[in-house]
DNA sequence: TACCCGTTCGCG
DNA sequence: CGCGAACGGGTA
């Protein structure tokens, strides 16, 4: 019942530690270096477009997957037909599609990894445990279940000065007044609250939220403060290096200022495009 | 095994 | 005292 004042954390980090050591994330999930670059992949913008986006480990899964199952061997085309592609070079090519079936192994491995990159990846990011972040998600479930979903866990986003995105948003998202006449406290902003924080008096439901087309970008941005808090380490592998899960985390926090200078400085630099 | 849910407990 | 992190039992 009570947590022991010894090692508070002893749970978590075991667990996060299992996680750690059977899945080396910066090798399995590709280059971490994904993160720091704020430039939307293709991957990244049909994520933009899905409901349900899969996180970076999973485009970066895939993208090299080989088409073993569809695509038969020994395709390479012969002489003959080389010839034939070159008679038909007036006519637009058209190339034809695969579509990759994975095998119950592979789905078996990529749900595994996905269930848990998850919670990995934004713990990395973050720099706390595996079970911290899981335990907070947990948590604010429950939270805005009780608050009702329409009232609650909205996330929001400061209003953006720069007319060319204003006009834009105007433009794709119909008549959403939110970018112009928000206030933003300081307790609205702070490092665990800015980018999943809902604002009372503000028109946003879950689902104008959730249709906006900055909907996806908050990891993006994330992971944009992140790495221009001056204490933040340079990567998730430095971050493991130098500070593995056991550590007690203190809060870094970001000034309004600094968050909307942040911010701006961010979508502003961002193409329409990339959103 | 992850999630739900009630609960405990520490902190400001 | 309220909030939120964390715990532990139950469940599918």
């Amino acid at each position: 019942m009570s947590v022991d004042p010894a090692c508070p954390q002893s749970l978590p980090c075991a667990e996060a530690s299992d996680y750690k050591d059977s899945s080396p994330t910066p090798v399995i999930c590709g280059p971490e270096e994904n993160y720091p670059s704020l430039q939307m992949s293709s991957a990244e913008m049909s994520r933009t477009e899905t409901i349900s986006p899969l996180p970076y480990s999973m485009d970066l899964l895939i993208q090299d997957s080989p088409d073993s199952s569809t695509s038969p061997k020994g395709k390479q085309p012969t002489s003959t037909e080389k010839s034939a592609t070159k008679k038909e070079d007036k006519v637009p090519i058209k190339k034809q599609k695969t579509r990759t079936v994975f095998s119950s192994t592979h789905l078996c491995v990529l749900n595994d990894r996905f269930q848990r990159q998850k919670y990995l990846k934004l713990s990395n990011i973050l720099n706390l445990n595996y079970t911290q972040v899981k335990t907070w998600f947990q948590n604010q479930r429950m939270k805005s279940k009780n608050n009702g979903v329409t009232q609650a866990s909205v996330p929001t986003y400061p209003s953006l000065y720069s007319s060319y995105h204003q006009e834009w948003l105007v433009n794709t998202t119909g008549n959403l007044p939110m970018w112009s006449n928000q206030t933003w406290s300081n307790s609205t902003w702070s490092s665990q609250t800015w980018n999943i924080q809902s604002c009372s008096n503000h028109s946003w439901n879950a689902e104008t939220w959730c249709t906006h087309p900055f909907y996806n970008c908050g990891e993006e941005f994330l992971q944009f403060c992140i790495q221009f808090q001056p204490n933040s380490p340079v990567s998730d592998l430095e971050a493991d290096l130098e500070s593995p899960y056991v550590t007690q985390q203190t809060t870094r926090y970001l000034s309004t200022s600094e968050t909307m200078d942040l911010f701006l400085n961010y979508f502003t630099n961002m193409q329409p495009e990339d959103v």
